[in-house]
DNA sequence: AACCAATTTTTTGGATCCAATAATTCCGGA
DNA sequence: TCCGGAATTATTGGATCCAAAAAATTGGTT
């Protein structure tokens, strides 16, 4: 009924991360077409998007099926968001920091300072730092003043952090989650201090670190859509 | 008439990067469609196809515009393979090479070897070593056992590369090519031994080093489809 | 002449229909 | 029982139709 094809794709990669389609099976246009309530052509035009990123897979045959991951591939594509964040990182850091930007990640450390000062976290507080884990990692991106890195990580975060975030979430409030955070927002700041003095092999070498905090703290960026 | 969707998505890209639409352009479905001599259909699911490749990108109104690529924007896909490949080559090498991968880039780098020997090279051995290069690069990725450094990759290249393929078509008969391809050569070589050295950080950086040459010399996997 | 509103035109998204083709089933013969 | 080929079925690709929404144009008012 009222479905645009934008949220069909959404709705889909849902779907597939939640596992109500398991991975390696095969996927019809139909099937989904009915379990959605829409018409063949919105899944077809969503299939052809989640095929680019990399959900789906055309089979030797007919048809898509569903991508399977393994823990390695999530290993991988965290090291691979570490190298694409290390390089938007040590061009920054050449290229210098503009005052707007300067300003803008002091401001979102001194709001880290503010979560992490009374030692521990409420549940607002996790949803705050999320938000301004991914805000702080954003602007570094897009001050590099190209669209190709962050072309580069959007494209590789969908499926394999979808699973590392549902690790965080069972995790998130053991023992230890707080210890974790905390570092992850020290490592903003030296992260920040490098692209301030310019230290460009500094800065990638901190940001290509920082992304192992990924594997287990879930998406550095939260998921979007 | 007889147009499966894989070849509006190739006639498409082509098109666009030949100029067929300028960048920035709005782009229409129906336009292209007329064009091409085609439904709608395999244009609208082509769009979407080339939306995720980053050929064409949603306006904020409607439909979609051609992307406009800078020289910098050239200059960081190209860092943006060398990281990928880097991340490639260090993970093969602290995973050590199998038998019969050693064996396979031994191959390479031996005809490649035989290709230089003469001191110059002909036409057919430009196409030969584009071959090769392709085929020892790929060989690389795909011994990392994960497809998602190399999906990274294919995602990366399609239009940058485009435009740096069209400088190399100008310049390879120009003196100085052969030297530069000799070069690609011998750092081929040089990754080698670090790989089979299990030298991880200096087969990354060697790697790294390598992405520049594609800078004049065009993709150096060569442009798929 | 400029600005705002209403109408017309254009364009996209979704549904459906038809054709082509791959996959499967079924049947007969060895 | 097993194999091969033909018929059947299922599924995808392309074209067309309709509705919705956005863009452009027109006209009226100040």
């Amino acid at each position: 009924m009222a479905s645009e094809n934008r949220s069909v794709v959404t709705q889909l990669r849902k779907m597939i991360s939640e596992g109500a389609y398991h991975q390696g099976e095969r996927i019809g246009e139909v099937r989904v077409a009915e379990d959605l309530g829409v018409s063949r052509t919105p899944v077809r035009l969503a299939f052809r998007t989640l095929e680019q990123e990399g959900l789906l897979e055309r089979t030797g045959k007919r048809g898509f099926v569903v991508r399977e991951f393994s823990e390695r591939d999530v290993q991988v594509a965290v090291e691979v968001r570490g190298v694409l964040e290390g390089l938007a990182a040590r061009r920054l850091a050449e290229a210098g920091l503009t005052d707007p930007v300067r300003e803008q990640l002091e401001r979102y450390l001194a709001e880290g300072d503010r979560l992490f000062s009374k030692g521990y976290l409420e549940d607002a507080d996790i949803t705050d730092w999320s938000r301004l884990n991914g805000d702080f990692h954003r602007t570094i991106i897009e001050a590099t003043g190209t669209r190709v890195i962050a072309d580069a990580i959007r494209r590789n975060d969908h499926l394999p952090f979808a699973s590392a975030e549902s690790i965080i979430i069972d995790k998130r409030c053991l023992d230890g989650e707080y210890r974790k955070l905390f570092m992850a927002h020290q490592q903003h700041w030296l992260v920040f201090q490098a692209l301030r003095e310019g230290e460009g092999a500094r800065a990638e070498m901190l940001m290509r670190e920082h992304a192992y905090i990924g594997l287990r703290y879930g998406s550095l960026f939260g998921l979007t859509d």
